[in-house]
This record gives C-alpha cells, sequence and structure tokens, in this order.
DNA sequence: AGCACGCCGACT
DNA sequence: GTCGGCGTGCTC
C-alpha cells in the first residue's frame, strides 16, 4: 500500500489516497469522495504534510483513459498558484464534462496542407515571415500591423512552419472573431477546417475535440480563451490574435487573463508564442519596446489601400432645434455614399433604444431591483432591461414613483434609438442593426455577413459585435456616434480600451481600393484619446498612457489584485471587508486601498465592497495575498473573490 | 407535527 | 461540484 495525491475536478485542493495499484501521475482514476466515487487524477506531490493514515480510503480502479500530458499538469499548476484558484477549478477547465466516458467517434480531420496555397507576399510581410521562422524554442513576437496589413496571412506561414515539423499549433482569438470569415481563411490556406474549440461545442462535440488534440490527430486548434487548458501533447507555436481584446480576461470563476497564460504555456512546451494586434496592449507593447519580446512590424495595409482620412465632429457647438444622434457632417457624408452604392457603418457600443427612462413629473429615475444600474429601454420587445443580471420588465405607462401617466421619457441613444433616426432621414436605406440581441444563432450573423457583402444594405448601425475581423470591401464611411462614451468611469485601462475599440472600428473603413472615411462625433475633442484617435497616431496614445501608468506605478510598472467581497446581506458584506482590511500584513511596498464601495454597487441583489492591493512589479503579490487570507474565516454567506492582474473594476 | 427550502460545511 | 445536516417557517 503506498500514498498517493488525487485531484478531482472540484474547487478543492488534492487529496490523498492509499492503493497497492502501480499509478502514474496524470493517470485517471475513479475513488471514492464523499457519498459518490468521482473521477480524479492522480497528481504530483506537492507536499509534505500528511493527512492522518487511518482516514484515508482506497483508489477504487484506473480508468482505460490515457494519462493527462505532464505539460497540461504543469500548467494547471502554475495557474492555480498565480490566480489563487483552488487547484481543482483549474483541473476542471483541462477536464471535459464527460471525462471517462470513451470518445465513440474522435475527430478524423484531414490534416491541414501546409503547401495548399502558396501567397504573394509582399517584402515587409515576408521578412515578418522569415524572422518567425527563425524562432525556436520559447520566445514571444509581437505582430504589430494595422488594421489590412495581412497579419492573418502572416501568421498562417509561420502555422505552416510549424506543421512541416509535425507539431500541434493553437490559435486563441476572441470568441467574437471565430466566425465563419475565419474559417474560410483558413480553409483557402490549408485545404481544410481546423478544429475548433468555442462556447457552443455539444458535449459530444467536446469529447471528441479533446481527445483528438490529446491524441496529435487535431494539428491545429483554434479556440477560445479556454481551449489553453486543451491537453496538446507536442505544442509547436501558440498564436494570441487581437492578443489585447478585453474578452480575454476571463472574469468568472477562476480568474485569468488567457494572453499571458498562453505565454506561460509557449515556456512550458519551450515554443514560440505569436501576439498579433494592430492596437497592441500597453502591457505587450512595452514589453517590445524593452526588447523582451521580438517586434515584427506591418506598417502598410496590404496592396496599398489606404487608412482612412479621419475627422473629429466637435458635438459641443451643436445647432438649436430638433436634437439629432447623428450630426450634419455625418448625416451628409451618409447621404454622399447612397448613390454611389458605398456601404456606411454607424458604431456605437449601446444596445437598446435609451440607457435611462426617467419621470418627467418626478425626477426619478428607473432602476434594476437587483442591481445598481439603470433598466435599459428597449422599444422592439418592448420592454425594460437590466444589462448586468438580464431582469426585465414591459415599459411601465405610469410612472412607478409619482404614479402620472405618460410622463416617463427615454434619455440618451441606443444603437435601435439611432436606426429610428436613420430611418427617418433616408427612408430608402436599407439599414441593418447589427447587436447580440439581434444575432444570437452563429448562422444568422454568417447570413447578415453574406448581406452585407452582396451589397443587399446601405447602412449598417451596430455595437462592437461589427467591430472586429470584418473585410467589407465597399464599406467606405464609419461614423462614431459617442466617441468618449468609453472614457468615463476612471478605470485604469477605460482610455486603452476606447483607444483600441474605436481605432478597431474606424479600420472597418476603405479596406480596399477606395478610401474610407472615419467621423468621430465627440463632446470631449481636446481628450488626447480622441486627439490621437483623428491623427491616426497611435503613438502619441501609447507614450501618454505608457507615462501616466509609470508615473503611478500601475500595471505593468506595478501589479495589482483586487479583493471583491459581495453578500445579500450589506451590513456583513461591510463588516467582513473591514475586518479584512485590519488584518492585512504591512509591508513597506505594499499598499492597501480601500475598502470601498465597488464601482457596480449592487449586482444580482448582492452587495459588492473593493480591496485594491498594489505592489511593486518585483512584489511576490501571491505570497502577500496568502500570508493575509489564508487563516482568515470569512462567514459562508460572504463570497469573497481574489482578482490577480484585475483587467474590470466593477 | 411534517416538510420544503435555503444555508453551510465537508469531501482524503 | 454534490451531498447531508440542520434551522426556519409555512401549511395541513
Amino acid at each position: 500500500m503506498q500514498r498517493v495525491f488525487i485531484l478531482f475536478p472540484v474547487a478543492l485542493g488534492a487529496y490523498e489516497y492509499l492503493t497497492d495499484l502501480k499509478l502514474q501521475v496524470g493517470q485517471f482514476v475513479l475513488a471514492p469522495f464523499g457519498k459518490k466515487k468521482t473521477v480524479g487524477i492522480v497528481w504530483p506531490e506537492k507536499s509534505d504534510d500528511h493527512f492522518p493514515e487511518n482516514k484515508l480510503k482506497k483508489i477504487d480502479s484506473v480508468l482505460p483513459e490515457p494519462a493527462l500530458p505532464e505539460q497540461t499538469i504543469r500548467f494547471v499548476n502554475w495557474v492555480a498558484g498565480y490566480t489563487l484558484a483552488p487547484l481543482g477549478a483549474v483541473l476542471k477547465m483541462a477536464l471535459n464534462p464527460q471525462m471517462g466516458k470513451i470518445s465513440r467517434n474522435p475527430l478524423i480531420f484531414l490534416p491541414p496542407n501546409p503547401g495548399h496555397t502558396q501567397i504573394d507576399f509582399s517584402s515587409v510581410q515576408l521578412k515578418a515571415v522569415k524572422a518567425m521562422h527563425n524562432l525556436s524554442g520559447f520566445k514571444v513576437a509581437l505582430l504589430d500591423g494595422v488594421t489590412g496589413s495581412g497579419k492573418t496571412e502572416v501568421y498562417f506561414e509561420e502555422i505552416a512552419h510549424i506543421l512541416e515539423q509535425k507539431k500541434q499549433v493553437l490559435v486563441l482569438l476572441p470568441e467574437i472573431i471565430l466566425t465563419t470569415a475565419w474559417l474560410k481563411r483558413f480553409e483557402k490556406r490549408f485545404g481544410v477546417a481546423p478544429a475548433l474549440w468555442h462556447s457552443s461545442l455539444t458535449p459530444k462535440q467536446r469529447r471528441d475535440t479533446w481527445e483528438a488534440v490529446r491524441n496529435g490527430s487535431a494539428q491545429v486548434l483554434v479556440g477560445a480563451r479556454s481551449a489553453l487548458f486543451l491537453p496538446f501533447l507536442n505544442l509547436g507555436l501558440i498564436v494570441v490574435d487581437e492578443e489585447h481584446d478585453p474578452s480575454f480576461k476571463q472574469e468568472e470563476g477562476v480568474l485569468y487573463q488567457a494572453r499571458d497564460m498562453a505565454i506561460v504555456r509557449a515556456k512550458i512546451a519551450d515554443c514560440p508564442i505569436v501576439l498579433a494586434s494592430a492596437t497592441p496592449s500597453l502591457e505587450t507593447y512595452v514589453h517590445a519596446k524593452e526588447g523582451d519580446y521580438l517586434h515584427l512590424q506591418l506598417p502598410e495595409r496590404y496592396r496599398g489601400a489606404e487608412l482612412p482620412e479621419t475627422r473629429i465632429i466637435d458635438m459641443r457647438q451643436k445647432e438649436k432645434g430638433p436634437v439629432h444622434f447623428v450630426s450634419k457632417e455625418l448625416q451628409e457624408a451618409l447621404a454622399e455614399r447612397l448613390p454611389k452604392k458605398e456601404q456606411s457603418l454607424l458604431f456605437l457600443n449601446r444596445r437598446g433604444y435609451a440607457p435611462l427612462m426617467l419621470c418627467r413629473a418626478c425626477g426619478h429615475r428607473l432602476q434594476c431591483p437587483h442591481c445598481s444600474a439603470w433598466l435599459v429601454t428597449h422599444k422592439e420587445t418592448h420592454q425594460l432591461q437590466c444589462h448586468h443580471c438580464g431582469h426585465t420588465m414591459p415599459i411601465p405607462t405610469e410612472c412607478p414613483q409619482c404614479h402620472e401617466k405618460g410622463t416617463l421619457v427615454a434619455c440618451g441613444p441606443g444603437v435601435e434609438r439611432v436606426a429610428e433616426e436613420i430611418r427617418t432621414l433616408f427612408p430608402n436605406a436599407r439599414i441593418a442593426q447589427i447587436t447580440s440581441d439581434t444575432l444570437t444563432h452563429p448562422q444568422d450573423f454568417a447570413q447578415l455577413i453574406q448581406q452585407i457583402e452582396s451589397g443587399e444594405l446601405d447602412i449598417l448601425i451596430g455595437t462592437q459585435i461589427l467591430a472586429k475581423g470584418h473585410h467589407f470591401k465597399n464599406l467606405t464611411l464609419v461614423g462614431v456616434i459617442d466617441a468618449d462614451m468609453g472614457l468615463a468611469g476612471g478605470d485604469l485601462r477605460a482610455g486603452e480600451r476606447t483607444f483600441q475599440l474605436l481605432q478597431q472600428v474606424m479600420g472597418r473603413a476603405g479596406r480596399e481600393e477606395k478610401k474610407g472615411m472615419a467621423l468621430l462625433q465627440s463632446y470631449n475633442p481636446e481628450n488626447l484619446i480622441i486627439h490621437a484617435l483623428s491623427q491616426n497616431d497611435r503613438t502619441c496614445f501609447l507614450t501618454e498612457e505608457k507615462m501616466t501608468r509609470k508615473l503611478l506605478h500601475m500595471p505593468p510598472f506595478g501589479r495589482l489584485a483586487s479583493i471583491i467581497v459581495s453578500g445579500r446581506n450589506q451590513v456583513i458584506t461591510w463588516q467582513t471587508i473591514q475586518q479584512l482590511a485590519i488584518k492585512a500584513p504591512v509591508k513597506p511596498d505594499i499598499e492597501i486601498l480601500g475598502p470601498v464601495v465597488a464601482p457596480i454597487a449592487k449586482l444580482r441583489g448582492k452587495f459588492r465592497y473593493r480591496l485594491l492591493v498594489k505592489a511593486p512589479k518585483e512584489a511576490k503579490i501571491q505570497n502577500y495575498l496568502h500570508l493575509w487570507l489564508d487563516s482568515i474565516k470569512i462567514p459562508a454567506s460572504v463570497d469573497m473573490r481574489i482578482d490577480v492582474d484585475p483587467y474590470s473594476f466593477f
């Protein structure tokens, strides 16, 4: 009889068992756990503290499943250590729900053919391709090219190069980019579709794809952030496309930044990783500038297409009279394009008709009963909706406060309202509203793209769902309805996100021979970010942002962790976080900020308070958090989440 | 009294 | 995650 550690895919650490079976680390076993027999993984021994022998149970049996690869085990350990998530919660991401069931029909892909197509590259592109081919072992490369510079085709060449070495490739994309458009490009280059990993796979597809990655038959796997935890056997390359995209940060369950973890995964595999972006994150940009990353630049648009001409429309001095959300200048630009059959895109990152409804008589604002957020008017579904928790109610006919009838008015624009205005201004134009409300299924999206490409639409009005990854050759005008929108709120990365998002949206205009135009409506035209956007001056923005962060010792020049405490009982929740703050160990280089009411003070019926830990770049912030929090018991009715490297501050 | 429900701790 | 124990409060 010997002792072994078993890790189960539940939010706990590894547990000790007795066995007389000959077990290898990574093997799947069945063991009694609580009241049930559960599938777990033989885990490497991590400590010398042992559980009392008389309480140990015996492992039931070994499953016929091949062992979890050693690199995956190291990765799970690393991620759990970094994020302070329970080891088993991280393991859960590396397994799949049907663990233990045999994959009956493992995926058979014809293998992607690296020589399927030859592409005519410009000399700049060729230089980047060659530089990537020369990478060996672990190295981070930033593939930094303006929208339309052919980044995808360039990293496809590196994928081809790795495929020739018979190694596996992982491509991470924001979920929203994982569309038929991207897949078509892949298929055109390699002759077949890649293996896919995303949230809408069926359990069977999940099981089969997982198995195909583990046995090596999936040579290229394209997926959203959770694909990082798949059991690759001989990973030869990771590509993170749109590396700046905020959706790489997982904000539920185990909190991790997939781009950063991808770098760790590449290090474990001792393989190169390519981060691609037209608007690199400040973190990545600083690493590239300091020479930590290989910086590959593609400064031109492919085939000489030009970047759009950009102008700011100052909304402060707008004419009196009927208020329009679409300014005269933008209306004129739209009108010019209609007879030429050129398409326009109006961008507003706000779903629904209006972000706020209030009573003209008493001033009452309609708020979500579960969250500290205004209810958004959705005229098309005749509903008020909370965009935080999904709560809906019919639009009331009288004010719930003063009971006056017909006094409720919608304030501010959403996509629906801009569309309404455009329909009045251009009754003959063919208009489409494009938001996640209207596009729930991938096939709807594919159909819409088809309609745009075949010229069945004149004006597209949409949220960020349209901002990314698409290439419409007839689209020559982008109008940003509210360029200042993302800047409010005092979030560390608000400026960065706004810059990236608007730069992406503006890049949709004029991707081929026709010159594009971008108009930015702003009430704050002197703002540095708005100015940098209008001048197409990324360096101006990045330099300024870098200076500010450096001055304030904020990431990437310092480190943050946030602690959010939430609970239904406001008093208990507040007392809990106060007690936490009092017990924080005093260290000369570590600052504790707060506790404060979290920016969203109440969410889904739970009150929320926040502490922020600020440490120097070199500090081992995890050690500090362990020292502080490991011995502290908090009431079970109160939830605490630790977010190392937080991105959102809600 | 009987039971449904929600909270809470244990799981090696 | 999933289960069982237990307290609260509602109903028959």
